[in-house]
DNA sequence: TCGTGGATTTACCAAATGGTAAAAATTTTA
DNA sequence: TAAAATTTTTACCATTTGGTAAATCCACGA
C-alpha cells in the first residue's frame, strides 16, 4: 500500500511511479502548478486519476518530489567544478555542461523556471538550504582564480547568474527561438559555440 | 455598454480598465494563463467578478490585449537602435535600457516568460509578425557594425539572444536573486554595472 | 429633480478540479 | 491453487471555475 510506504517499492511501484513522474514534468513544466491538472497528468501518463492518487499524496507531493530531484541534478555540475583545475577550462566546462543540459532537458529547466517565476513558494528552503551555500562557495573559489590573475577581474556573483541566464533562456525560450530562428539544429549549434566564445573572451584576464 | 464597445470610453470605464489590467498583469504574472483566475484578478482589483465581465469578454480577452500591449512597449527600444549612431554606444544603451525596464517594471518580463515557457499558445502571431521582422532587421544592423569593423565579430542573432536572456532573468529570477544576494538595491546596482562590463568587453574589437 | 442609460450586485449554472470510499481485478505468496 | 496482498476501477463528493441573466444601484444631463 503506497503513498508515503516505507516498504520496498514493487515492479510495478517502481514504474507506475517513474511514469507518473515523467507525466507530471511534462504538465507542470509547460503549465505552472496552478495550471496543471491532475486529470492532464492522468491522461499523460495512462493512468488513472484515483490511480495517480494511490501512488501520490496527492498533486502537491507531486510537485515536491519533482523539484527536489531537480535540485541534486541541476547542482551537480557546480558542485564538479575543480579548484585544482585550471580555471578557464573548469569554468567553460561548466557552462558548456549547462549548455548540453538545456538542450537535452528542457523540462526541467522550464519546471524550475515556473517555481521562481511564481516566487518560488514551494522551492526557497531548498533554494537556502541547497543553491545558496554551493553558490557563496563557488564564488569564493572564482574570486580567489581571479585574485591569482587566472580570470578577468568582475563580480563572481554576477557572473554565475549571466551563465546562469544564458543557459537557461536556451531551454525555456524554445518557442521564441523557433520563430528567430527557424532550424532548431542550427540554432542550437550556434547557441553553444556563440556562448563558448562570449565566455571565453570575457573571462580572459 | 463595454465589453467590445466603440463609443469613446467614459471616466468610470477608463478608470476600471486601467486597474482591471494592472490586476490581471500582477496575477497572470505570477501564475500564468492557466493558473491565474478571474476571482484572483476580480480581488485583486478590488471589483467583483461580474462587474469584470462586464468590461472584457472574459480571462482570454484580458490575456490577450495584456500582450499585445507588452509587445509594443518592448519592442521599443529594440527599434530606437540608430543606424547612424556609434555602434558601441548605441547597443550598451539598449542593453542599459532593458536592465532599467527590467528592474522597474518586472511584472511585464514575468507575463512574457510564462506566455513563451508555455509555448507561446497566444503570441505566437504576434512573435511572427512584431518581433521576427525587427529581429532580422537588427541582426542586420548589427553584422553591418561588424562588417565594417566597429565591433567584434559574432553571430548578431546570439547576441540579442544573449542579451534578452541577461536582462530578462534579473526580472524573471527574483525570487532565486533574493535568496544569493539579500540586499536588492546592492544586487540590482550591481548586476547593472557587470552586465554593461559584460558587453563592453564583449564587443570590444 | 427626475428619468435614463451606464455601472454594479445578486443569484445562479454547468463544467472542471482535487480528492475519497469501496468494490473489483490482478498479482504475489504460501 | 487458494488465500492474501496489491493494484485498478467505479462511483462519488465538495469546492472552484468561467460565465450569464436579471435585478438593482447610481451618475448625470435635460
Amino acid at each position: 500500500m503506497p503513498d508515503g510506504s516505507q516498504k520496498k517499492p514493487s515492479r510495478i511501484q517502481k514504474r507506475n511511479r517513474r511514469v507518473i513522474l515523467d507525466a507530471a514534468l511534462e504538465v507542470f513544466s509547460r503549465h505552472g502548478y496552478r495550471g496543471s491538472t491532475l486529470d492532464q497528468i492522468a491522461t499523460e501518463a495512462g493512468l488513472s486519476k484515483p490511480n495517480i492518487l494511490y501512488y501520490f499524496d496527492g498533486k502537491e507531493a507531486i510537485h515536491v518530489e519533482l523539484l527536489a530531484k531537480l535540485m541534486s541534478e541541476w547542482l551537480a555540475p557546480l558542485e564538479e567544478m575543480d579548484p585544482d583545475g585550471d580555471p578557464q577550462k573548469e569554468l567553460l566546462g561548466y557552462i558548456t555542461k549547462k549548455m548540453e543540459m538545456s538542450r537535452a532537458y528542457p523540462r526541467q529547466s522550464r519546471l524550475f523556471a515556473n517555481e521562481i517565476i511564481q516566487g518560488a513558494p514551494r522551492m526557497q528552503p531548498h533554494l537556502q538550504s541547497g543553491l545558496k551555500p554551493l553558490f557563496d562557495a563557488k564564488c569564493d573559489l572564482i574570486r580567489a582564480w581571479m585574485d591569482a590573475g587566472k580570470l578577468a577581474r568582475m563580480d563572481p556573483a554576477h557572473l554565475i547568474l549571466s551563465i546562469w541566464a544564458i543557459t537557461q533562456h536556451y531551454a525555456d525560450f524554445e518557442a521564441q527561438l523557433q520563430v528567430l530562428l527557424p532550424d532548431p539544429q542550427t540554432a542550437w549549434d550556434g547557441a553553444e559555440s556563440h556562448v563558448a566564445f562570449m565566455f571565453r573572451k570575457l573571462l580572459t584576464p
